[in-house]
DNA sequence: TTTTTACCGTACGGTAGCGTATGGTCATGG
DNA sequence: CCATGACCATACGCTACCGTACGGTAAAAA
């Protein structure tokens, strides 16, 4: 999390007066977010906690509301661009799904940001954000599964328990993380996970015309992405 | 919910006063928490609630941390209890995992309560409230994979990821509810979900030796518990 | 150099909630 | 009939926070 910035480049290399941004600000409010809930996104202590005061934060914010919603906004964008950037290099779908699940549960168990965010679902602002980065996630694993094979509605159910299973295991890692395997077991798992979701459709399947049309490999041979 | 109770029977017809319990406390508390977390649970919104003022409250609680754990042990024994009443009677492993996904997910869309533990997971109390659920459901759901024929450690792991899938599913259901399928759709796709978290494990799995020692059966027919 | 503009500090009033103090009311037992 | 104890009401002080008003400062523009 980005905390307290450089003071501005004074005029020699004394120490000139600190002005920020509402970069900074928004910033400020993510990383209090993701330690005491969207209820510590408070004024008076963010601007403790930033060195300033009060004065400056009316400045550059009508109030609370607007802080929190380019917070919200910012935190949607990293989100998104990151999802992007991460996996643009891998052409191997399985190994991509790999590399998928492996950054994003590590990222959730250090980063309480999600979680937290996830606890403010009712703010209707949150829900809001929420769903536009739960729909881009969804639809980003179904397509793997499609690639991997298997057929249009199969791809989007298996996506979402995936998904599902992402969040649940995010929710777990904050509240009772001794309840899940760690390090090295933590991949085997995920391993395990991943070879019963890729697993091809059975015949006796709800759906018993539903089955890939192309025998889906498995995971890609842990290789990279390591720890 | 349980709500104001009637008010306790006077001399006569009469309307008496309402006097309250220990038990009316924690009921509103937890009433409150699931409409809006761990900091709605206010003395004086409460006392209002209730129709009564702080003096009843702070005679039957030393203070607002007292409430909170009473409702939270409330809560955990009343979710084991139910959890224990409501499988007695079905014979079929399959087909109490089903039923217990089924009400599970069902009660989950609708009670708030339980993703806004989760929300407050932060907090200490609650986080070992939840430790104990969590572990309780989780061991749980294992034993009905190990009835399914799977070896202890494999259904370890489908449990966990049963429970993970469980858990995020719960999330979605309020905060982004359009994201999951609804009625029928829904009970379809838990057939799907049940139907590859039963698959046998593959040959070239991370544990090749891991295979269930006899064929899991597919989640049971689906005959009762519809809706 | 003066003026403007961007930005910050401080002081204030308002609200919500916690916890305390103290007095009131009603039922029950002597 | 009174006294006791269980239970509730009211009033109070305290803290944390929101939002406003307004004055101050420093760098850039004129």
């Amino acid at each position: 999390m980005v905390m307290v910035r450089e003071r501005t480049k004074g005029t020699g290399g004394g120490a000139a007066r600190q002005r920020l941004t509402v970069q900074d600000w928004a910033d400020a409010a993510l990383a209090a977010m993701g330690e005491g809930g969207l209820s510590a996104v408070a004024v008076e202590p963010l601007a403790a906690r930033l060195g300033t005061t009060k004065g400056s934060f009316y400045w550059h914010f009508a109030n609370r509301d607007a802080l929190i919603e380019a917070a919200l906004d910012r935190w949607a964008q990293a989100r998104t661009e990151a999802a992007i950037a991460e996996l643009a290099d891998e052409p191997d779908p399985g190994a991509r799904l790999r590399r998928l699940f492996l950054r994003a549960t590590r990222r959730a168990a250090e980063d309480p940001l999600e979680v937290s965010l996830l606890a403010s679902a009712g703010d209707p602002r949150v829900s809001a954000v929420l769903a536009r980065v739960t729909d881009r996630r969804i639809g980003h694993i179904a397509d793997l599964f499609v690639e991997l094979g298997f057929p249009e509605d199969e791809a989007h159910r298996r996506g979402l328990l995936a998904y599902t299973a992402y969040l649940g295991h995010t929710q777990l890692s904050h509240s009772v993380p001794r309840s899940l395997p760690d390090g090295l077991a933590r991949e085997r798992h995920l391993d395990a996970v991943l070879e019963t979701l890729l697993h091809p459709a059975g015949t006796s399947g709800a759906d018993p015309d539903v089955r890939p049309s192309d025998p889906p490999h498995r995971a890609a041979d842990a290789t990279a992405e390591r720890g």
